[in-house]
RNA sequence: GGCUUUGUGGCGUAAUUGGUAGACGCGAUAGACUCAAAAUCUAUUGCCCGUGAGGGUGUGUGGGUCCGAGUCCCACCAAAGCCACCA
């Protein structure tokens, strides 16, 4: 290895750190701003990752160019510290989490620092900090004042393994998200957070975002809006009546029957002698079934009739009334109406069942095949129209009746808040004897975590807090309370951090309010896309809710946001212990530096995109670099520095500085490299370097190899920072070429090049035309056959059509 | 089942957005330097036929639009991700 990059890269991280000069002053608001942003580690005891640096290289970049280019960056760094390893430390050593935490933060810092990342070191923050947590508190107590946090007995999805309750974005199929333990349903008294009052908003909000596509497109789906029609059924002969949810009440001449779930509130009322022992039987065997069984069993349509019948109200004819697990007591009314010939499920269930069908749709139903659009039949009023005009019509006539109004549901359910965790946010609140439920005084903030003897649940489904005997009892106004013992969960705090960095010493609030609304939103905001719901969605509700509140001026937290790939192991599994296919970023470090790793990981493909590390890559980029470096320091070629141009070079150089820049712009590092590597292969062809160019080049490749660069820069006589040199431009002119190469197509294949002069005119492209066509190595082709049409694009293509 | 994305050499990928496919890098082959090796430099490198000049063919498959398609349209195949009994 020819280059000492350790020296190297030793010298400059010192000189960083005793400069302090990626310090960002946030209240200089003569530059322009630029807020980029990671989302912030768990701080685990493994360190840090090749995955992780992939994305912060990314960031590090755009930081890196922002200041050169003149803009005020804020490029901080953080720690999402609560959290299960750092329990799980702390019941098997029955040890305080905190220092186990601090350990790996101060080791994850040392990482990063290695990595040559240009972090703001003043503005690290944790969430498991009292001076940070103390306003998730804050946050968590104006919710509960606006009702937006409520405490609420509801079935929730219950870990056993994890020994806690779980929000319905954790559970992934019945097991979590975390661990992949199986998650039941149980009744349990938590803390719930509003979320749905926000969904419309959060909808809205998708509109104002530089997101990629996928990521708008999963928090719709997760979100789940759904328009259609609520319809009231009264059931024969009773005062009863219940509600029906459907997206197709066009299709409502066509309903044979009707389902409810079979935890409707209705159904004991409305079943009859003859049926209570089916019925009774039925749902015992529905609230045995987990979650999981319910949906893996889908093919099979189970349920049981009733004895009841409604009234469908468009035609006043008697239908049965069944109960069936495939209607979900959480979504809509929880019944619905079945039409058997156009949905699907309902065509299952009225099969097995022997129920009647009846085709209002014109069309093949015979399997129940999705009829696009069509005429309507056997449906009075609606017959002739298509869907739309269908709807509308019937939707009229219930309204009129006064049995059915236009609704919309979501997908989405509350957010279930609480944790029954140690090593959380306590939720700031006391259960007075009463029964009600006060929070704390803001003033009291924060609730501190208090040490316990051991952190282990209590086996009674009570949370480690609860052993806390001395700490969760209190008495306020004279009045005795509880301490609540649940804690939030690891969410929590990842839902406003980001605005943390902009004033995080501030202890009276979140932050300066004038500072708060220069700085945000976040510009850019790079992280994995398994945050595409959780994280992304959750911090965007809190967002949008303390914008509400007039703490922030804008609706959304993050402007543009990319996801990087992940770096799979050089067998193209997922990196894991267990495959033994990890690679240490700071094992590759040692043997190549921190700038080949960083050049090698945006060099090897588009960002966004999963790809097996290979060590043959980190030769080349390190090969690379040491190519560079020799620019500066072989003799051959120093002695062909010099102060003037170069003529042959000044196509490339300014061509390089343009595409270096827009790419870098839009996250293309990859093509931005390969460009650089054009570059320098023309320098080394070249007679002359002149020094602006060889001074250009550094600037460009510093922001992804900083080190070398900071060096080649000082080599050249440089006393000042590159760090803050102003980027290199370009010159329009010089990218403009006075001839340009046309491609010479006979019937579209290519056969041969023309050198022409640029941007020719009307009459000019007639004397190239004579010219190609006199063309020797043409003839061959065109032989004498008759020419059909010659096509001349501009500074492109001619072909010659025979 | 629904939605979204992707399919290009031995490998990672690029293509001015409809205009010379394979830039750049890895790997490979040959040569220079060396006692030798490493490093470095130079050349070649999609596939097929041909000693060669040259020709044919080629971007998952099949069709279509167009003077011209990796790029646009239709159908299919494959992979990945998300959602999934959401009425």
């Amino acid at each position: 290895m020819a280059y000492d990059f350790k020296s190297i890269e030793k010298k400059w991280q010192k000189i960083w750190e005793k400069e302090k000069l990626y310090k960002t002053d946030v209240n200089d608001f003569s530059k322009p701003k630029y807020y980029v942003l990671d989302m912030f580690p768990y701080p685990s005891g493994a360190g840090l990752h090749v995955g992780h640096v992939e994305g912060y290289t990314a960031t590090d970049c755009l930081a890196r160019m922002k200041r050169s280019q003149g803009f005020n960056v804020l490029h901080p760094m953080g720690f999402d510290s609560f959290g299960l390893p750092a329990e799980q430390f702390a019941i098997k050593n029955n040890k305080h989490p905190g220092p186990f935490t601090d350990k790996n933060i101060e080791q994850f810092i040392v990482q990063l620092k290695k990595c040559s990342f240009s972090y703001d070191w003043d503005r690290v923050i944790k969430t498991s900090d009292p001076k940070f947590y103390k306003f998730t508190q804050e946050i968590f107590l104006s919710m509960f004042d606006d009702k937006l946090a409520y405490f609420d007995a509801r079935p929730v999805n219950y870990c056993k393994e994890l020994g806690t309750v779980l929000a319905n974005e954790e559970v992934i199929d019945g097991y979590s998200e975390r661990g992949h333990y199986p998650v039941t349903r149980i009744m349990m008294q938590q803390w719930i957070l509003k979320i749905t009052a926000y969904a419309e908003k959060l909808l809205e909000g998708l509109d104002y975002l530089e997101w990629p596509s996928s990521t708008i497109e999963m928090q719709k789906n997760w979100i789940g809006k759904s328009t259609g029609v609520e319809i009231v059924f009264d059931v024969y002969n009773s005062k009863d009546s219940f509600t029906v949810f459907t997206t197709r009440v066009d299709t409502l001449y066509g309903c044979t029957y009707v389902v409810l779930a079979p935890e409707h509130k209705l159904v004991d009322k409305l079943t009859t002698k003859e049926c209570k022992k089916q019925v009774e039987k039925y749902k015992q065997e529905c609230s045995k079934k987990s979650d999981m069984e319910r949906t893996e069993l889908n093919k099979d349509k189970t349920g049981v009739f009733i004895g009841s019948y409604a009234v469908n109200p468009i035609n006043n004819k008697k239908v049965p009334i069944y109960i069936g697990d495939y209607v979900l007591a959480s979504y809509g009314s929880g019944a619905v109406m079945a039409v058997p010939c156009h949905d699907q499920r309902d065509y299952e269930f009225a099969k097995k069942h022997d129920l009647p069908m009846i085709q209002v749709l014109e069309g093949d139903v015979s399997t129940c095949a999705y009829v696009e659009d069509g005429k309507h039949i056997n449906s009075e009023e609606a017959n002739n129209l298509n869907i739309e005009m269908a709807k509308k019509v019937i939707t009229e006539k219930l309204v009129k009746m006064n049995k059915g109004k236009e609704k919309v549901n979501y997908k989405l359910r509350d957010w279930l808040f609480s944790r029954q965790r140690y090593w959380g946010e306590p939720i700031p609140v006391v259960h007075l004897e009463d029964g009600s439920i006060i929070g704390v005084d803001k003033k009291s903030l924060p609730v501190v975590l208090p040490d316990l003897d051991s952190y282990a649940p209590l086996g009674d489904g009570q949370p480690p807090l609860a052993r806390a005997t001395k700490w969760v009892n209190v008495k306020i106004d004279g009045k005795k309370g509880k301490r609540e013992t649940n804690t939030m969960p690891q969410w929590a705090g990842s839902s406003w951090y980001y605005a943390r960095f902009i004033d995080p010493h501030n202890e009276n609030e979140i932050g300066e309010k004038r500072l708060l609304n220069h700085w945000l939103p976040v510009d850019t905001y790079i992280g994995g896309t398994e945050h595409a719901v959780l994280h992304l969605l959750y911090a965007r509700f809190w967002h949008r809710y303390l914008y509400d509140k007039g703490v922030f001026s804008c609706k959304e937290p993050f402007k543009k946001l990319y996801h990087q790939g992940m770096i799979l192991g050089s067998d193209g599994n997922k990196m894991s212990k267990s495959f033994g296919n990890t690679v240490n970023p700071l094992d590759v470090i040692e043997e190549a530096g921190s700038d080949s790793l960083r050049l090698y990981e945006m060099f090897k493909g588009p960002l966004d995109q999963s790809l097996p590390w290979s060590d043959k890559g980190i030769g080349g980029a390190y090969k690379f670099l040491d190519r560079v470096y020799r620019l500066f320091t072989d003799e051959f070629y120093v002695s062909k520095w010099s102060n003037e141009s170069e003529d042959k070079l000044e196509y490339i150089y300014n061509f390089t500085v343009k595409k270096v820049t827009s790419d870098y712009e839009i996250l293309h590092f990859n093509t931005a490299i390969s460009q650089m590597m054009i570059l320098v292969n023309e320098f080394y062809k070249s007679e002359k370097l002149p020094k602006y160019m060889l001074q250009g080049l550094v600037q460009m490749l510093a922001p992804i190899a900083p080190c070398v660069c900071a060096e080649c820069y000082q080599l050249l006589g440089n006393k000042d920072y590159i760090d803050f040199a102003k980027w290199p431009t370009y010159d329009e002119k010089k990218i403009v070429k006075d001839e340009v190469t046309y491609a010479v197509q006979v019937n579209g294949k290519l056969r041969t090049t023309l050198k022409y002069k640029i941007n020719i005119d009307e009459k000019e492209k007639q004397e190239l035309q004579n010219e190609v066509l006199k063309l020797e190595e043409l003839q061959k082709f065109i032989q004498n056959k008759p020419i059909r049409k010659v096509i001349i694009v501009v500074n492109k293509i001619i072909n010659i059509v025979i």
